[in-house]
RNA sequence: GCCCGGGUGGCGAAACGGGUAGACGCAGCGGACUUAAAAUCCGCCGGCCUUGACCGGCCGUGCCGGUUCGAUUCCGGCCCCGGGCACCA
C-alpha cells in the first residue's frame, strides 16, 4: 500500500531463534536446539515465501547466530564498563531434584515440570541492566508517541510506577546500636495513625529476629519457600508473626511492634511499610487477623470511624482527625507538614519511588548468547575484550534438563584472563533472549556490517514507521526495546533517535483450545488437530481424546495460541487448500487486527467464492465492447466504498476494505452491460485488492490491459463529483424513535423538512393530537419530533 | 490479588466525533438450472406479536441503574472472558 502511495519501503524479516522452546523440543527430539532451530527457519521461511510477504530477505538475520549475537556482547561490555550492566544476587526457582533452575512456565502449582518436585527459592549471583536509570526519561517520552494505542502508554505507565511519597524512618535500637527502620508511603497523611510497621522476610530486621527466635525462623524460612512469581505471591493468604522489636514513632515517639509479613515484597522500596489499618484494606485485615490497633486519622465521606468491614471510603483522601497539630488539614497540605517536621529530625524526605526494577538478564541455560565475561580469581569479572567477539556458543550439544550443558563443559568455560594472562572460568550463563530482540530492527538496516552493530543506514531507516507484534507484548519488549534505543543513541550509534518505533499496531492473541495427556504423570501437550472432541447440545465439552491412538487428553481451556501448550494451526493447510491469495484475503476478512480472535476456519468459502467471482467476472469483461457512459448511481456506490476503504486502511480496519471490495463487486454486478463504470470499477477494485491478493490482482490487472504492474500503479482516489448528490434520505424519529423516512432536497431548509416528516402517514399516528415539544434535525442524518 | 483490554444474531463481524443496530460474509432454509451431484444464480434469514397479503407494533448490543429528544457509543456499580505480572517470548 504504501510503496504504490510512492514511498520508499523497507520490509524485512528475521528469526528470533534463540530460547527455551528450541531447548524443550531438543530434549524431546534428542537433537541439538540448533539443528531443530535451523529446520524450523527453513520450513518457516518456505511458507512466508509462498504467501508473498513482498520481503526483503536479502536482511535476513538471525538473533542466534554468532555475527548477530557478537554485538549483544559487545555493547553489554559498553554497558559494564559504564555501570549500567552490574552483578548483584537475584532470586530463581530451583529445582532439587534435577538441580537446576526453572524459568515461571516450568512451575505448575509449585512444582517442578519434569520431577513434580516442590519448587525452591534461591539467590544466586546474577548480571542486571540499570533500565532504572532510564525511568524517567521512559515514562516522560510516552506523551511523544501519538502513534502508539493509549492501553500500551497505560500499561507503560502502570508498569513504570512513578510515585511521589515520604520516605519515613523509625529508630529502633538492636544489640545496643541505634538504627533506623526506613519506609516508603505515598500517603504520609496517615502517619499518625500507624500502628504497626511490616518488613519482609528477606529484610535485615526479619534477619536479625530469626537469629533469637526460632518461631520467627520457621516463618521466614516458610516465605522464603515456594515460586517467585508475583502473581501467585499476591494470592497467597496474608500471614505474619512479630518480631519481638519495636520502633519508635518519628513523631509521637510511641512504641510501634514490627512484624514479618508474608506480603511485603523485597523488591520494591525499602522493603518495609508502615501499617495504618484504618485507612488501607491489606493493612485492616491483617489488624482484624491479628488483634492489632486501628486508629483512624482521616475523615472520609462515612463518617470519623471505620467499623469492619473494609470499605473502599476509608482509603479516600480527606481531613485529618486525631492527628494533634495536623487535625484539619487536608492531603497535601498535611504531606508537606509532615514531611517538613521529618526532614527537621532527619527522619524522612519527600521521595520518589519506582515500581520498575533493573532487568536481570543472567539465564542458568544452554541457548542463549553466552554472557561475555571472564572470572578471575585476582581480577574478578573482566569484561571480554572487543577482538575476542564473540564468545561463541557451542552447537551441538543436546540439554538433558539437569542444569546447564555449558557449565559441564571444561572446554567452553576454561580460560584465561584477558587482564592477567592467568588460568580463568569463563561465565557460563547466558544472557535473557529479550536482549536478541531489544535491537534486531536496527540491525535490519545494515546486516551485512562487519564492524559494528549499526551503521549510519541505521539512522537513515530508523525509527521504525510501522511496528506489529502481539498485545503480549505491550510491557516488556516494547519496554526494553525503548531501553535499549536509548543505550545504543548514548553510545554514539544512532544520534538522536530515542523512539525505535513512531506507530505501533498490537495484533489481538489468536486462540485455540487447548488439551493435554498426563498419562506419564507430567503434561503433554497435544495439538487440537490431533484431538477428537465431543460435546453437549450447548457446545461444552463432555471428553475427548487424541484421535491418532484414542489416548483420553484434558481440555485446558482456550488460550494463546503457543508453542508451549502446542496449539497453534500451521497456515499451510489453508495454503494447499486454497492458495495464498485465499489464505490472505481470509485474515485480512475475519476481524480487525486489533480483536483477539478464536481461530476457526470454517468461513473461508466465502473469501475464496470472492475471489473466485472477480476471476471470473474479469474473464468475462471485453474493453473493447465498452460504452463510454457512466451509470451515475452505480458510480457513486463505486467512489463511495473506495472513500471509506481509504479511510479504513488509515484506521488499520482492514476487515471492511476487504468487505469494501466485495461490495465494489456487487455493485458491478448489477450493471446491465459493460460500460466506462465497469471499466474504472475494476481499474479500482484491482488496485484496492493488490495488498491483500497481490498474485491474482498482479495477473488479471495485465490481462485487462490496465498495465503491466498493479504495484507500480497509483493508489486509486474518490473523484468528488461521483459522491455529488441531490438528494439525501433523511430518517423521522418521534420521540426519538424510528417511524419513517423521507427523501429531500440537498439544501432543504429545517422547515421545508420539518413539513415533509409530519406529512409521513405513520409519523402523523405517533404525533397526532399531541403537542410537538421540540424539533431535532441532524443535518443529512435525521429529524426527531418531540411529543 | 494488581494493571490493561473485550462481551452485538446460530458464527466472524459492521455501525469512524451520541443519531436508521446487525453492512459484508459464513452456516441454515426455500427456489431455479441439472438425469443426478458439484458449481452458479434468485429469495428468506435477531426474537415475539399483528395481517389474507402489504403496512405496522413491542422487545433486543453481558447484567443493574443513570445522563440525554435520542445510548452498542457517555457515567456509576456488577458478572464473565482474554492479555500481562519481571525466567514462555
Amino acid at each position: 500500500y504504501y510503496r504504490m502511495r510512492g514511498y520508499n519501503v523497507l520490509q524485512p524479516m528475521g528469526w528470533d531463534a534463540f530460547g527455551l522452546p528450541a531447548e524443550n523440543a531438543a530434549m524431546a527430539n534428542k537433537v541439538p536446539p540448533a539443528r531443530w532451530t535451523y529446520d524450523n527457519i527453513a520450513y518457516m521461511k518456505r511458507q512466508l515465501k509462498s504467501l508473498g510477504f513482498a520481503l526483503d530477505w536479502e536482511r535476513e538475520l538471525a538473533t542466534c547466530k554468532p555475527d548477530y549475537y557478537k554485538w549483544n556482547q559487545w555493547i553489554f561490555t559498553r554497558l559494564f564498563k559504564k555501570g549500567l550492566a552490574y552483578k548483584k544476587t537475584g532470586v530463581v526457582n530451583w529445582d532439587p531434584v534435577d538441580q537446576t533452575v526453572l524459568a515461571n512456565e516450568q512451575v505448575i502449582e509449585g512444582r517442578g515440570w519434569r520431577t513434580g518436585a516442590l519448587v525452591e527459592k534461591r539467590e544466586i549471583p546474577m548480571y542486571f541492566f540499570r533500565i532504572t536509570h532510564y525511568a524517567e526519561e521512559l515514562l516522560a517520552a510516552l506523551d511523544g508517541l501519538p502513534g502508539w494505542p493509549e492501553q500500551v502508554k497505560l500499561m507503560q505507565k502502570n508498569w513504570i510506577g512513578k510515585s511521589e511519597g515520604v520516605r519515613v524512618g523509625f529508630p529502633y535500637s538492636l544489640d545496643n546500636e541505634k538504627r533506623v527502620l526506613w519506609v516508603f508511603t505515598t500517603r504520609a497523611d496517615t502517619l499518625m495513625g500507624a500502628t504497626f510497621c511490616a518488613v519482609a522476610a528477606e529484610h535485615p530486621i526479619a534477619a536479625s529476629a530469626a537469629r533469637k527466635n526460632p518461631e520467627v525462623a520457621a516463618f521466614v524460612e516458610e516465605c522464603k519457600r515456594g515460586a517467585v512469581m508475583e502473581a501467585e505471591l499476591a494470592q497467597i493468604e496474608k500471614k505474619g508473626m512479630p518480631t519481638g522489636i519495636s520502633v519508635t514513632h518519628p513523631l509521637t515517639g510511641e512504641k510501634l511492634p514490627v512484624w514479618v509479613a508474608n506480603y511485603v515484597l523485597m523488591g520494591y522500596g525499602e522493603g518495609a511499610v508502615m501499617a495504618v489499618p484504618a485507612h488501607d484494606e491489606r493493612d485492616m485485615e491483617f489488624a482484624l487477623k491479628y488483634g492489632l490497633p486501628v486508629k483512624p486519622v482521616i475523615r472520609h465521606p462515612l463518617g470519623d470511624k471505620v467499623p469492619a468491614p473494609w470499605k473502599a471510603e476509608y482509603a479516600e483522601y480527606g481531613s485529618l482527625i486525631n492527628s494533634g497539630k495536623y487535625d484539619g488539614l487536608g492531603y497535601q497540605p498535611a504531606v508537606d507538614a509532615i514531611a517538613a517536621d521529618l526532614e527537621a529530625k532527619d527522619l524522612g524526605e519527600k521521595q520518589v519511588q519506582w515500581r520498575l526494577r533493573d532487568w536481570g538478564i543472567s539465564r542458568q541455560r544452554y541457548w542463549g548468547c553466552p554472557i561475555p565475561i571472564v572470572h578471575c580469581t585476582s581480577c574478578g569479572d573482566v569484561p571480554v575484550p572487543d577482538d575476542q567477539l564473540p564468545v561463541k556458543l557451542p552447537e551441538h550439544l543436546v540439554p538433558d534438563g539437569t542444569g546447564n550443558p555449558l557449565a559441564k563443559m571444561p572446554e567452553f568455560y576454561e580460560t584465561k584472563c584477558p587482564q592477567c594472562g592467568g588460568g580463568a572460568r569463563r561465565e557460563t550463563d547466558t544472557m535473557d533472549t529479550f536482549v536478541d530482540s531489544s535491537w534486531y530492527f536496527a540491525r535490519f538496516c545494515c546486516p551485512d556490517q562487519p564492524k559494528s552493530m549499526v551503521d549510519e543506514r541505521a539512522s537513515y531507516w530508523m525509527a521504525v514507521d510501522q511496528y506489529i507484534g502481539g498485545i503480549e507484548h505491550a510491557i516488556l519488549h516494547l519496554l526494553y526495546s525503548r531501553f535499549f534505543q536509548r543505550v545504543m543513541r548514548d553510545e554514539g550509534l544512532m544520534p538522536g533517535v530515542s523512539e525505535p518505533f513512531s506507530n505501533l499496531l498490537t495484533q489481538g492473541m489468536v486462540l485455540a483450545e487447548s488439551y493435554y495427556t498426563d498419562a506419564s504423570g507430567r503434561r503433554e501437550w497435544v495439538n487440537p488437530a490431533d484431538v477428537s472432541v465431543e460435546r453437549d447440545a450447548k457446545g461444552k465439552i463432555l471428553c475427548a481424546q487424541r484421535t491418532s491412538d484414542g489416548a483420553p487428553v484434558v481440555y485446558d481451556g482456550i488460550g494463546t495460541m503457543s508453542k508451549s501448550k502446542n496449539n497453534g494451526v500451521d497456515p499451510q493447510s489453508l495454503i494447499d487448500k486454497y492458495g495464498a491469495d485465499t489464505a490472505r484475503f481470509y485474515t485480512m476478512f475475519a476481524s480487525p487486527p486489533t480483536n483477539t480472535l478464536e481461530w476457526s476456519d470454517e468461513s473461508v468459502d466465502g473469501s475464496y467464492r470472492f475471489l473466485k467471482k472477480v476471476w471470473d467476472f474479469s474473464a468475462k469483461f471485453s474493453k473493447a465492447k465498452c460504452a463510454e457512459t457512466f451509470d451515475r448511481k452505480i458510480r457513486y456506490q463505486i467512489h463511495l466504498e473506495l472513500k471509506k476503504a481509504n479511510d479504513d486502511i488509515e484506521r488499520q480496519k482492514f476487515n471492511t476494505v476487504a468487505s469494501g471490495c466485495m461490495k465494489i463487486l456487487n455493485a458491478l454486478e448489477e450493471l446491465p452491460d459493460w460500460d466506462a463504470t465497469s471499466r474504472e470499477g475494476l481499474s479500482i477494485l484491482m488496485r484496492l485488492l493488490s495488498p491483500i491478493a497481490p498474485h491474482m490482482t498482479h495477473h488479471l490487472w495485465r490481462e485487462l490491459g490496465f498495465g503491466e504492474d498493479v504495484m507500480r500503479a497509483p493508489w486509486p482516489v474518490p473523484d468528488p463529483a461521483a459522491l455529488e448528490q441531490d438528494e439525501v434520505e433523511l430518517v423521522v424519529q418521534v420521540n426519538g424513535k424510528l417511524r419513517g423516512s423521507i427523501r429531500v432536497p440537498k439544501a432543504a431548509d429545517r422547515a421545508a423538512i420539518e413539513e415533509l416528516a409530519r406529512a409521513n402517514p405513520n409519523v402523523q399516528r405517533f404525533v397526532a393530537g399531541q403537542n410537538v415539544k421540540k424539533v431535532v434535525v441532524v443535518p443529512g442524518r435525521l429529524i426527531n419530533l418531540v411529543v
